[in-house]
This record gives structure tokens, C-alpha cells and sequence, in this order.
DNA sequence: CCAATGTCAGGTTGACTGATATGC
DNA sequence: CGCATATCAGTCTACCTGACATTG
């Protein structure tokens, strides 16, 4: 008589399952898994907040990058840095920002190969509306306590400072 | 006289520390970029692996979802519910797929609307080879401990399951 | 001369919207 | 008829490579 197992609820974990009977590894694969999910979740709810906007994540981000910034400006190439994005990637979305009238290009004082992006009093009264609607979403990470949190930064940063994402 | 702060080494830690001082959800912030930082991680990690045998995550997870099927063979509909990805990411990817004869397109028996997706041998030996390759990447996860990875998984499985990935 | 900075052209990916043909 | 299934056309975002002009 055969017994019936119960049906796997959640597939990646029905996934490691098969993956355990062929192949080492099975709980990076399961991990790694379920941070693409996670970032998926994560992306579709902050852009949802931010469609009234007219912002990406993106975007977004570089908005809130250049508002917390000393002087409300950087150059290109540093915001490309701490965005962790690429050069023309940074030229495409400050491309978008200033037409949107958030930010504007500025030359710099000494350096005249280098352009410094700066964001203006719209730009930032769009970010802070913005922000607004995105702490409402909560990030879709309503379901994790404040430990919960922070158990999932600090291993997060386990993964990012062996990535060489930051030094120390 | 001025104490000066430590520099903030991590870029998220430090973000965290103004986002703070004018707004609720800090620690939600930190876990989502985190985890947005987490997920680009991996996939250029996995996608450098992958780049060999000329696919991309997306096209891998498909192989693999189709290899581990009980017929080796799926219904189109059903790869996008399983892979959480559009009806026409499905219909692009199993194009390119297709294309590589690493999967095939099949009438369904009974139900003439639907078409399955149906794994080549080939598709299992590029599969296979592709998935050493990845495999041997760890994932780029392999700061993490057995233990840390499940921790991992877990937590993820809350945000999940909170959003409605799966039953239970 | 070499290095750094930003831009541009051109190509790829995957996701989306809306419309459509087909079949249940 | 409504509904499900897959496709197609067209658009969008962001990424990448390679080339380039300008400046330090």
C-alpha cells in the first residue's frame, strides 16, 4: 500500500527537496532561491508605492541618496558607487530625474571632467512624499518582528562583506 | 573639542543611521536593501556561471523546473506559476530556450489550448553541466554557515508566505 | 602619455499592457 | 456565451560593451 505523502506547501522547499537526491548545496540553492523571491516581493510592493510618482526603485533610491548627502549633490561616478550601479547606468536614471525636474547637473568647482548631480526643492519634496508611501508599504516585510529585521540585515552583511561590498 | 565618529564602513549600516533620524521603519529599509543588495549578489554570481552555456537565471530555473517534473514536461501556464514569472516571460524564454533545443513545444493530449514544454536530452546534459558550474559557485553564499542558510530560508518563508507565495 | 570622467551608440534581458486567435 | 490559454506587437527599465571627447 503506497503512502501518500503530503504535498510539498511550498515549492522551494519541495524544490530542495529533489535538488538534495542529485546534487550538493541544496540549502545555498534554497537560500539563494528564496532572496530572489524576496527581492521580487520586495520590488514589486516599493514600485507599486512609487507608480503615483513616476519613480522606480531606482530612481528612488538615487533621490534619497543625494537628499542624505552633505551639500544635496555627488558626482556621477560617486553616486554610481554607493548605488552600486553601472556608469551608464547612472547617466540613464540621472537622464530621467532631471527631466522629471528632480535633480539638475551641475558643473564642478575644480574638477571640470566631473559632473555633479544635485537635487532641487522639488526633488526633494517628491522624495519625501514618496517616502512617505513607501514606509507605508511597510517594504512587504510586515510579517518579520524588529529582531527579525535585523537578524536578516546581519546576514545579509555576512554575504556582502565576503562579496567585498564594504571594507572592514 | 569634537569627537570624531568612527567612519560607517557599510553603506547600509549608515543609511540606516540618518534614515533614523527623520523616519519610522528603519530596521525595514535596512532588511530591503539588504536584501535588494543580497539578490544582485547572486545573480551576477550565478549568471557569470551560467554564461558559458549561454543562459541566464531565468532559462536555468526553467531547465531545472522542467527536469525535475514528473514527465519531464510542463504546460506553460504552469511554468509561469511555478517560476512566479509573466505568461509572456514564459513564452519569451521557452522562445529562446526553444531555440537552443534545450526544450521542445508538444500539443496536449486532451486540452488543445494548452502547450507543454517538454525538456530535451540535450537540455538535461546542458542542465546538468550548468548546474555543476553553479554549484561550485556556492551561490556566492558561502559566508554563510548550514545553520545561517536555513536561517535564511526562514526568514524569507515568513515574508512569503505573508504575501501569499503558497498555502499554510 | 596615461588615467579618470561622463556620454553615446547599440544590443540584450525580462517585465508589462493590450489585443488577438483558439479551444474548453 | 464566458473563461482559459498562449501568442504577438509594442513599450519600458536596467544592464552591458565598446568607443569617444574632455580634462587632470
Amino acid at each position: 500500500m503506497s503512502v501518500t505523502r503530503p504535498l510539498a506547501a511550498d515549492p522551494i522547499d519541495e524544490a530542495r527537496r529533489q535538488w538534495d537526491q542529485r546534487w550538493l548545496g541544496g540549502a545555498s540553492m534554497a537560500a539563494a532561491t528564496s532572496i530572489m523571491r524576496a527581492q521580487q516581493i520586495i520590488q514589486a510592493r516599493v514600485d507599486e508605492a512609487l507608480r503615483p510618482f513616476d519613480l522606480t526603485f531606482a530612481r528612488y533610491e538615487g533621490l534619497v541618496l543625494l537628499a542624505f548627502s552633505r551639500h544635496g549633490s555627488l558626482p556621477m561616478g560617486k553616486m554610481g558607487e554607493r548605488l552600486m550601479i553601472h556608469p551608464t547606468s547612472v547617466t540613464n536614471i540621472v537622464d530621467r530625474l532631471e527631466g522629471q525636474g528632480h535633480v539638475r547637473r551641475r558643473p564642478h568647482d575644480h574638477d571640470r571632467r566631473t559632473t555633479l548631480v544635485e537635487i532641487t526643492a522639488a526633488g526633494r519634496q517628491v522624495m519625501e512624499e514618496a517616502t512617505e508611501a513607501v514606509v507605508a508599504t511597510g517594504f512587504g516585510l510586515e510579517a518579520l518582528s524588529p529582531r527579525q529585521l535585523d537578524d536578516m540585515t546581519k546576514l545579509v552583511r555576512k554575504i556582502r562583506r565576503s562579496s567585498g561590498d564594504f571594507d572592514s
